[in-house]
DNA sequence: AATAAATACATGTACATACACTTAAATAAA
DNA sequence: TTTATTTAAGTGTATGTACATGTATTTATT
């Protein structure tokens, strides 16, 4: 049970606004901060953070195929991340194993364990139904939301 | 001069998505990140990281009044930044000052200095550069954006 | 074939986040 | 007034980010 505070005036305390596009760069982050939060506290349930998850799930797309990390690392969403150390966290609790590549000596390739699927699987669960929960909101808005995301991404300076 | 990838599946390397909104929560992460690296290519110019100018900013609002660290803290757009240790590398620069309270002796009281107010002054006019060369956006879309962050957010549970 | 360049990953460091805990001071309760 | 509670800030630790550097291996060049 939580109450979520609508609006971003309220959120960060000002009004201040050069325009609405700056208004609209400040919500993105206060969004992406609050989306964050709120998938944090689910996923600690199962140990695991926001990072570690993501990198499951991009293993998952893949599996029973092994990956290397470069091709974990360009499907992240936040490009700069640390892979290699993610991974680590990810090995001590057994939910992925790495090994040398037969192909390739420079690489290490990444499995999910049993374990890790099993993990996965149950907190991505979770992750589904707080979404579900936390957010009402019609498909045609999502998909609106989308393009006006990528328009605002969408130019060539 | 940089290209910008537009679409959030090039980006990813993924077009599984569950519905729109999960595309949509994946892409408000995924613009966010993209939002704050621009930004702090510009910032780095001026030996600030995203947070580091945030405070600033917060601190710029209220000036020449000086703030405490709870009413800094309550304005940040992460509300789990730690305040306390932010100040303190601004400090260091010398880009603000710390002071005890006179009103209360928990609190400490904090204010731009000169050097301060005149890097946020050079920094936020890089900023403001960069966003409208970055973005090109009417602002009835920055609008209805705005409209959508927040009905996202707008759900109580 | 020998050397140079590029690539893949790991590691080191400064900064930040998330969260628990400590300490001192202010406020409320007895 | 004394004690208990709450509050403000700071500190400690694990994790992650951003970026530079190191090391081994592969690919390209001569």
């Amino acid at each position: 049970m939580y109450i979520c505070i609508v609006k971003l005036e309220q959120a960060i305390q000002s009004n201040k606004f050069k325009n609405q596009m700056h208004k609209a760069s400040l919500n993105i982050l206060y969004t992406a901060w609050w989306l964050k939060t709120q998938m944090s506290k689910v996923l600690k349930e199962f140990g695991l953070t926001h990072e570690q998850y993501n990198v499951m799930r991009i293993l998952k797309g893949k599996f029973p195929d092994q990956m290397c990390v470069k091709d974990i690392s360009c499907r992240m969403i936040e490009k700069s991340s640390n892979v290699p150390r993610i991974i680590d966290r990810l090995v001590l609790k057994k939910l992925v194993k790495r090994a040398d590549s037969p192909t390739d000596k420079r690489e290490t390739v990444i499995t999910l364990t049993q374990a890790g699927i099993a993990v996965l699987a149950a907190s991505t669960e979770s992750i589904n139904q707080l979404m579900e929960e936390m957010v009402q909101m019609e498909t045609s808005e999502a998909q609106e939301l989308n393009r006006l995301l990528e328009r605002m991404r969408g130019t060539e300076v």
